[in-house]
DNA sequence: ACGCACGTAAACAAGA
DNA sequence: GTCTTGTTTACGTGCG
């Protein structure tokens, strides 16, 4: 039985255009805490990412980022770097409308798939009873969430979509205090997902700016959409129907929804249960999304806008999160070599994925997921972003495409039982897919790297989206000449 | 009953 | 030698 959302009594802010614009430069000039105070004051409910940043950590300290500010930025350029940086990100990654859709409510307990459908209901083993998972209020309760998507939200958090497996450690412990007092075997668990897991790939790090043992672990752009579609399952959204729906043009993303805030959510207590929901057009008008608002109920952390700057101009002008040597998000750096070893269950064809990628696209070939990629691409290139019917439609045809993230895997690794194997391969080819195609982790032959290509998609949709965030901010702070030039420093990443 | 997704434990190797 | 990281195997659990 789902958490009935009772319906807002507030008023909702007024002018949305204006609250958006609003919004960012208030975010920029560092007044926005003064202004969602006196919001509170007025007793208006404000959109979820206009109040996310007041989101307190219960310890209540701001957590510093990793790293250290960039010797002599000054803080202007910080500011505008960051906005580019952070809006090219969140519209990447977190804008992602079906991102946006998840809500951490689902089953409990090993062995438990979080499969619920969008227009189902949630599944009645919610953790923590009948109340939706709520890190801050059950901190003892298990996350919903699989070690996969924990370690997804992980690596999509960090502003250089990368991380040493330490920090993916230090990720989930910080927003699933759950995690602080189980077990170690969640740790062996997640390593044993990086490595298990196709969705996962080390990256190369650079030898001069050494984190130490081990490597940076990044989201294969290929199989993000997996991740995403596993997200999406994991919970039961009480707006799933709304949020569900892909974008068919970087427009659709704009003019989406921004999420609900979850029950469990700070902000939702804070509004007095209220369940929000950005009004249309503040996504469009280039209202900034925290990233602790789209992972809904997951513990928050505090944002200083000075640090996560910081961050953002570390990544934006040294190519990537210092500390761990990144020159792009999204692995645009030479991935780790798996060195190819005997032969494995899971790994029969290693040498495929030893090389860079992007270099083995003659190995790839029409795989699930090529295809996948393949039709997001003709899906993003839509110009009915409008044609909700359409858009429904699209996915329909999109999950009989949906591969599951560990189905191979996990066939593969009950090989004790031949009959399993033999059944999943028997499967697969009724789905027309060869069986020396398999999307296992350390072989990937079945597409082309188009990765890059839809890197640079995305970026040049931000960018556009940015355009127009940066025009309807220099109404405001008559600032046209900076944004512009601001605006054009990031293509040259 | 079975297949699937997922979690957990454990063994092992390599490197810091 | 110890710890961390990474890989792999095996097995258990819950669900459809």
């Amino acid at each position: 039985m789902g958490p009935v959302m009772p319906p807002s009594k507030k008023p909702e802010v007024s002018g949305i255009s204006v609250a958006s614009a609003s919004m960012s430069h208030l975010y920029q000039t560092g007044s926005l805490s003064r202004a969602l105070q006196e919001a509170e004051e007025l007793d208006l409910v404000l959109p979820v990412h206009l109040a996310l940043p007041l989101a307190p950590l219960p310890g209540g300290a701001a957590k510093p980022e990793k790293g250290t500010a960039t010797p002599g930025m000054e803080d202007e350029e910080l500011t505008n770097l960051n906005w580019l940086h952070e809006s090219k990100n969140l519209l990447n990654s977190f804008g992602d409308p079906v991102l946006r859709s998840v809500s951490p409510v689902g089953g409990e307990g090993g062995g438990t798939r979080n499969g619920d459908p969008d227009d189902t209901p949630p599944s009645p083993s919610m953790v923590g009873g009948d109340l939706p998972y709520d890190a801050q209020r059950n901190p003892n309760c298990k996350p919903p969430y699989s070690f996969s998507c924990l370690i997804f939200m992980a690596i999509e958090d960090a502003p250089s979509k990368r991380l040493p497996v330490k920090e993916i450690y230090n990720w989930i412990l910080e927003h699933f205090p759950y995690f602080a007092n189980a077990p170690t075997g969640w740790k062996n668990s997640v390593r044993h997902n990086l490595s298990l897991n196709k969705c996962f790939k080390k990256v190369d790090k650079d030898r001069s700016q050494s984190i130490g043992k081990g490597s940076l672990w990044c989201v294969d752009p290929e199989y993000r959409q997996n991740l995403i579609q596993a997200l999406k399952k994991t919970p039961y959204h009480p707006h799933a129907q709304v949020f569900s729906t892909p974008p068919t043009s970087p427009q659709a993303y704009q003019s989406m929804s921004s999420p609900p805030i979850w029950p469990g959510s700070p902000f939702f207590r804070k509004n007095g249960g209220v369940l929000l929901q950005v009004p249309q057009g503040v996504i469009r008008n280039g209202a900034r999304m925290m990233s602790q608002g789209l992972y809904p109920g997951i513990r928050p952390l505090p944002i200083n806008p000075l640090e996560s700057r910081t961050a953002a101009v570390r990544s934006v002008l040294s190519g990537g999160y210092r500390k761990h040597s990144i020159s792009h998000p999204a692995c645009d750096s030479p991935l780790v070599s798996s060195d190819p070893k005997e032969d494995h269950t899971y790994s029969t064809n290693q040498s495929d994925d030893g090389s860079d990628y992007t270099s083995d696209s003659s190995l790839r070939s029409n795989g699930p997921v090529a295809r996948d990629v393949a039709n997001d691409s003709d899906f993003d290139d839509e110009d009915d972003e409008d044609d909700k019917s359409k858009i429904q439609l699209e996915i329909k045809k999109e999950e009989p495409r949906d591969w599951p993230i560990d189905t191979i895997d996990s066939a593969l690794s009950s090989q004790q039982h031949n009959k399993k194997r033999h059944h999943f391969l028997k499967a697969k080819q009724r789905m027309g897919v060869a069986s020396d195609t398999l999307p296992l982790k350390k072989r990937r032959t079945e597409k082309p790297p188009e990765s890059d290509d839809e890197e640079m998609k995305e970026a040049a949709g931000s960018l556009l989206h940015l355009a127009g965030v940066r025009a309807c901010l220099n109404n405001i702070t008559n600032r046209t000449a900076k944004g512009q030039k601001e605006q054009k420093e990031p293509t040259k990443n």
